[in-house]
DNA sequence: AACCGATTGTGATTTTGGTCACAGATTTTC
DNA sequence: GAAAATCTGTGACCAAAATCACAATCGGTT
């Protein structure tokens, strides 16, 4: 009855609030799965948001171009909710693109869905809630790593703490999202 | 019947979602008015975290030392929710600092009473999760200006989103929380 | 397999911002 | 109101990282 993905969509909203058969059965009846090949844009610069992805398999970038830079912001792997959160709670164009990084396969939930989900039960808003304290818990990590951190030790922090995306994601791309040059995170590699 | 106080408070949450007459009661018996010194911790690395504040009057910081020195990673001001997220949800001893920077009264609200009204209305996990959308949104905007901004835009930053610091927060700290060295800081303003 | 584009490595050079040191200035404290 | 502590300004110096330039490597495509 359920697919594999489904099921792993559901152990995952149940890390932050457990969902009943019936709500879960609701937030699945409005999640569209896609598929993107590489380098296809899920959101790009200037559009509207529109919505919210459940990453099945794949990776997905958040990156900003800032004077002719491509600046990462984030990176999204398998099991994680990509998002932009200001375009999608402003409904004003994004400034910012996400991008599949490799080939994609996800869960799309849009605004309009999403919002009628908050509207039908509470529980759609707790998990909301705890999702978003989770997000920023983790962007406050982030914002620390930015201010505080010598850029040995911003690329400590990626391998203790996202080693995924070592494997998964260009050294040019972590390079931008760790504030650095690429030519430094390069030569600090290279004495490992 | 409400103060002036009970007032202000009640237009700050209505930014976020609009309680009706009984729900605004229920918060606000649960709020306790406090006042602390200048100097005096809201909360000190090491304890548990025991809820959020609405600050009244007067400025407060967060910060976490880091090898020595005070690294801030916030300001609260008037009509602002001072909070530490990390500690708050997952209630393991704070690493961070809550520190009153100048006098200061404020409503607290401790984290029992939120989680009773968390449970009391789906108004109250409304009005956190939008909260938290705001918060998210503004921490997104820091982790941005430290990524990609260079001192002197770090500083502009300020002078434009959040001028009301550059007078009430002393440069020492408005340097930590920008990532830069006083002495910078200190040569940047000369330049004004 | 050969090609083209994207990505990475690496040396040389430059520059920005950090560090150090100390002097004023401003606030607190008793 | 004097002393102490905190905060700020400023010069000299230094070091770390950015920039520049180019070669090498990797990946996907036809």
């Amino acid at each position: 009855m359920y697919s594999e993905n489904d099921i792993i969509l559901r152990k995952t909203l149940d890390k932050f609030n457990v969902l009943n058969d019936t709500e879960f059965s609701d937030f699945l009846n409005v999640c569209e799965y896609k598929e993107f090949a590489k380098k296809q844009y899920l959101l790009k610069a200037g559009n509207y948001n529109h919505g919210i992805y459940f990453l099945i398999s794949g990776a997905v970038g958040l990156f900003e171009l800032i004077d002719g830079k491509e600046m990462y912001q984030n990176f999204f792997l398998e099991n994680e909710f990509a998002n932009e959160l200001k375009s999608l709670t402003a409904q004003t164009p994004s400034t910012k693109n996400l991008i599949a990084l490799s080939d994609t396969t996800l869960f799309h939930l849009s605004r309009k869905e999403l919002l009628k989900l908050y509207e039908k039960s509470v529980s759609f808003e707790r998990l909301g809630r705890k999702l978003l304290e989770h997000l920023l818990n983790a962007q406050n990590e982030i914002s620390y790593v930015l201010q505080s951190l010598k850029p040995e030790e911003r690329y400590a922090y990626l391998e203790n703490k996202r080693p995924n995306l070592l494997n998964t994601i260009p050294l040019t791309y972590l390079a931008s999202y760790l504030g650095l040059a690429r030519e430094t995170l390069s030569r600090i590699r290279a004495k490992r």
